[in-house]
DNA sequence: GTGGTCTAGACCACT
DNA sequence: GTGGTCTAGACCACC
């Protein structure tokens, strides 16, 4: 695993774990793996794994069952609205990118199509 | 200056003076500013901003005069193809980040289209 | 180790290394020396040999694999393509001296065929 | 002027009168420029020229009269014994090189061959 | 253990 | 004042 190290790693992992729910590697209602198995994977300290749930749960991502475990939310809006705002936010940074070099949104449109064929 | 640190310090300087050369804040033959104030710049060591400029140059991006300074190049194609290829990566990068949350290239079209409207 | 001090250090090394490549010393695909102890050889600075690694691997001469060290490449033609370039260097080296002796290319000849009987 | 820094530069700057002489710049019976004058040419101290003036006379090269300056031997077989040595230094050094690129004397030749049409 | 990066500070040649 | 080179010593990521 590799971190961007500017960003927080808990925000990172956040990021990772949203993403996978977005594309639906990880399905709602579907169990996160532990704490520990979590910490493992990412290689990483389990406290640090415990405030990603936290704050996932906090954003309504993710809900926990005493004693159970922690699981992706089931209300497919929440996962619509998160997918929509992972793509605003990859579409900014993109156009704020292209801006720098000069490019206008008309002009990335086009580069788009002609690089997805 | 901030840095992500993921990427090396000299790549993330080389990146941002391609990209002042790119939009044309430094225009063709122009100056660079030399190494040490490159360095108090950015706040880094001139041994790196000397990597930097050496790099820049084996890229075709600027060119030496001894005792002179460091230029931007005055090769106009040179600069054209560095803004298609800094272009194409962004564009591979964010459809990337699109495909990653299950979002096609025709979609990501029109989101742009809503976002730049 | 003594070098010519007109020409940088790394420039030095860097030709030792690819005069082994060319003449077999050190074979395709071989592991070079690492850079510490490269750097004990030449009684250079680990940083310079750093340099020249990196060089070379710039020019395609070598590659490296993170962590396992340095290789000489395993293209042959690249190593081909050495030896002519690093002969050519020798050949107009040696016809620009015996020039300003005022000795012809074929005047040369005669004496290279002297020479080695 | 540039010196190569591994050789004393009082040798470099004999070597240099000396190729003026053996390709005929100087010519036989000629009067060397002042040793002040040559210090200034080749920007060292008149003590170095000294030296170099001394040396080339009692290698024969030149002859002083005192009062009038130093002048080129007349003696045309002591230049031809000159041009002789020279070149036998170059072909040596250059057949040297192409042994420790793997080239033989006889490929040497034909590369000579090429390059010189 | 490997190479890669960065800082600090020095000296050099050329303008 | 300019970039170029070198040393010294440190820390990092990857294997």
């Amino acid at each position: 695993m590799e971190f961007h190290s500017a960003l927080p790693i808990y925000l990172q992992v956040m990021s990772f774990i949203k993403r996978d729910i977005v594309n639906g590697t990880l399905k709602p209602g579907e169990k996160l793996p532990s704490v520990r198995d979590t910490a493992i994977q990412y290689a990483i300290n389990p406290n640090t794994v415990s405030r990603v749930y936290r704050e996932l749960e906090m954003e309504g991502v993710s809900y926990t069952k005493r004693g159970m475990g922690t699981f992706v939310t089931e209300d497919e809006n929440k996962i619509s609205q998160m997918r929509a705002e992972m793509a605003k936010d990859l579409v900014s940074g993109f156009l704020e990118g292209m801006g720098q070099l000069g490019i206008t949104a008309k002009e990335a449109i086009e580069l788009i199509r002609q690089s997805s064929g």
